[in-house]
DNA sequence: GGATGTGAATGTCTTCACAGCT
DNA sequence: AGCTGTGAAGACATTCACATCC
């Protein structure tokens, strides 16, 4: 038999996946609060959306997690999950407009639980700056590229307007962010190896718009 | 010639055509503003992230609305979305829980621009409701079904705690509430002839964890 | 027996490439 | 010539179904 070579070619994995990734997790943490100790991949299904066969592809793409008759253990396969969405480590974020889209995401709470360390917070407004926000101080937005270098900022939340967020944004990925989350109506341009996320509630409920005008009575 | 028939089927419309379709449009009113008469599929591909092909295919869906040779008149194209969106009709939208993500929904502003009027806002909080809230006062949660069918609510936004959003949703429904946006982080589940679209800023965060964490020199 | 893990089949979405108008 | 509209090809994602192991 002739020595082998392995070239781990990690396969792209497609954003559905990952999305469903993040419902597993959803659904194991709320059965291991419960108590419940194994779970199966119907059961896993059910939680979200999704199908058993889709759960064991999806699983299939990192290893394999469960026992065969069995199903999988309820800690292990959170577990496994937290380390492929790469919740294990601390990510430093940085919040750009300490508005209200901030003061929601702070209520929405949980943030630190799964390792979001908001560490910095900043604003243009003078009012604003240097006012308490969630344990920091309000930053003046000229500080962020220093902030974001000497705090270690590996993602930034943006919620600037529009005719901003663009600058911003390239500032904070010159000063070493990698990770944005989009909160302006608009779609950036990234250089490689910087990832966006982009949530728009008017484009939520444009789609919200569409599915009703054509339902049962629509059309 | 046989006389012939149609069925119209009506084929399904995926998630993404939709979300183009939504990019496309506000690529076409930033271009309407700026006096620009035609665009070709090129042109509007470069706003969204998408592929001059893509943009002809996603339209191809609805109609032609081009001319060959020439493009697509910026205004038409724009109304043509904006009508296949079902934006040419008032929606009546009620918030649900007046806090900071109502609020934030607010400052994002935009709302009545796009036909979409809150036309009620409830939460049980006592010391809020009666309070004054963009234009409206906060109503007790508890006259939900009554204020829904007065109104005539199509659609909800629940920004409440995960464990009362199931209950809230199921009540809106059966007052006649056919769409609903759901903040809660959890999956829903619905009666036939309801669309739910969920916004989920800590699935968004992980799919960042994601991505950073297998980028250049993650893994 | 029971549930996983996975090739193969099916279904859906995207890209290609070119005929057909302007 | 230029750009749309669209079948056909290709890439990708989901579902099926069953061998495999506990």
């Amino acid at each position: 038999m002739e020595p082998e070579q392995w070239l781990v070619v990690s396969k792209r994995v497609s954003d559905s996946v990952v999305h469903r990734l993040s419902l597993y997790l959803r659904v194991l943490e709320s059965w291991e609060a419960d108590g419940q100790r194994v779970v199966s991949s119907q059961e896993l299904a059910g939680g979200g959306g999704a199908t058993a066969a889709q759960v064991r592809k999806d699983l299939s793409v990192f290893g394999s997690f469960g026992k065969r008759g069995l199903g999988y253990s309820v800690p292990e396969l959170a577990d496994r999950i937290r380390s492929i969405l790469g919740l294990e480590r601390e990510w430093r974020v940085a919040l750009v407009g300490a508005g209200r889209i901030g003061s929601a995401l702070l209520e929405h709470g949980g943030f630190g639980d799964r390792g979001f360390s908001i560490v910095a917070v900043f604003d243009v407004d003078p009012d604003k700056v240097g006012r308490p926000w969630g344990g920091s101080l309000v930053r003046d937005v000229r500080e962020l590229e220093e902030a974001i270098r000497d705090e270690g900022v590996q993602i930034v939340i943006l919620a600037v307007p529009v005719e901003a967020v663009h600058s911003v944004m390239d500032r904070a990925i010159r000063a070493g962010a990698r990770g944005v989350l989009n909160f302006a109506p608009t779609t950036l341009n990234v250089p490689e190896g910087v990832v966006v996320r982009d949530v728009n509630l008017m484009m939520e409920l444009e789609a919200l718009s569409f599915a009703l005008s054509r339902g049962p009575d629509g059309e």
